[in-house]
DNA sequence: AAGTGGTCTAGACCACGAA
DNA sequence: TCGTGGTCTAGACCACTTA
């Protein structure tokens, strides 16, 4: 039996062109997915109910089980369903699905939070970093790193002090964009066409000195919690981040999965 | 034509059976995830280098490309290896791959950096919690909660205060199990088949007040570390932890992954 | 017994990268 | 052009849940 078929990719380009309005052809199950993702997300499909069948998605939208099931599996990754065996596809709650454990900058999560962001006493060097740096990085200590100092206020309140160590050859002419930082990865993003894709980040606390008590305008000896995170970008550290921020004005959220 | 062919279960659970010593068949794409897992991180498939292709991976397994393909998406998804297309499957560095965001109890988490952990002063109670507790849970506030209250220490030094409180109904007779609380999530598998698998942690900074620092052997205004998490099992919440460490001990890791 | 999701196969065409 | 991974189909049997 030879497979004589219609080619589906002809038929998943007609169908996303009404659906989506997106010029080249998605993949069908993304497709299948997005669907049903804003059904759950716009609570068409409720919190704790099932969704349709397997086979009947599969008239649905007209594809292979194969491909509702991919759907599903990229779903049940990001945590909108969960599959049971001989019972069917529950719907968790979209609300509490964790949107967290994403790379974020401060500037993102406390504009999120409402916050009216900026920095002040941005600086930019070329300097040699503390040898930890290097070590971070994965590279020999006797380079020049950019160096970005800034202070950050939310609502004209100091509220952190951030210093990022990047590669110089990665961010040109970075000295002359000293007043666009504020979201140094929108920066990133934008400027340098820098796909950031994750993240390792080491949160202690500390108690601040004089200097950052003087800074941040806090008493000193009050607690900080810092942060210093290795940037990556196509699996290879890009950067340094450390921040320190007043610990009474700031959570650190952190979703957890499975068990060892 | 009908498909007449060999039961590939079969086949599966005997090919299963001469390799990993397991008695019951588990699913032919976990047997190939579980073998090339392995020599990756046995090094017998070196970093930066190509994986052999999927259709010679067929050949060397005898299952079908969907089977290998599921096995390479797991590897993919948890950082061994990138996929390339048109080129080839990229074995990626396994030391750096993520083990991080697993949910880990403290005692398992200074056990794995070689220290000898106990638990004092274990006191288990039956009472009603603050109200942020119930609502974490998502409860009414008029039930008894059990309450575990310990103080941790690492090579004999306090390291921690710990107070978990968790769902009366789960964990019955738990006031018997007093002297086998050292790890307690290991304690509510294994004494009570729960499955713990996911949890929410949200970490911030404190400054010792008198009873830590007394407790922890610590100067007054010394800083903590604290977190706040929010254990669920079967998308349930069952219980909240709250632990208390000395900052200058610890330090909390994080992996993030992917931009908004 | 019937219906659900879980696993697996064989075979096809497409898109991308390197030669 | 050729070989790689990316997408897709049709059809099969298994394991679990519910009735």
């Amino acid at each position: 039996m030879n497979a004589t078929k219609p080619n589906p990719h002809n038929i998943s380009n007609y169908i996303l062109k009404e659906g989506i309005n997106i010029s080249k052809s998605l993949p069908l199950y993304y497709k299948v997915y997005n669907i049903l993702r804003n059904k759950i997300e716009e609570e068409e499909y409720e919190k704790g109910e099932l969704l349709p069948t397997e086979p009947e998605l599969q008239k649905q939208f007209g594809v292979s089980r194969v491909t509702v099931r991919k759907a599903l599996e990229m779903l049940a990754n990001e945590g909108f369903i969960m599959a049971k065996q001989g019972k069917g596809t529950v719907v968790l709650d979209p609300k509490t699905t964790q949107k967290l454990n994403l790379v974020t900058s401060l500037t993102e999560t406390l504009i999120e939070k409402g916050y009216d962001v900026s920095s002040k006493n941005v600086q930019i060097e070329y300097l040699k970093a503390p040898s930890y740096i290097y070590s971070e990085l994965g590279l020999e200590s006797n380079i020049d790193l950019v160096r970005v100092y800034r202070i950050r206020y939310a609502n004209d309140n100091p509220i952190a002090i951030t210093i990022n160590y990047l590669l110089p050859e990665l961010v040109p002419g970075i000295e002359q964009k000293k007043n666009k930082i504020n979201s140094l990865y929108h920066l990133l993003e934008t400027e340098y066409c820098i796909k950031i894709d994750s993240a390792i980040e080491k949160i202690s606390s500390v108690i601040a000195g004089v200097t950052e008590a003087e800074i941040l305008q806090i008493p000193y000896g009050t607690s900080l919690l810092t942060s210093k995170r290795v940037v990556y970008s196509e699996n290879r550290p890009i950067g340094v981040d450390i921040t320190s921020i007043i610990a009474n004005k700031y959570e650190y959220s952190v979703y957890l999965k499975g068990r060892p």
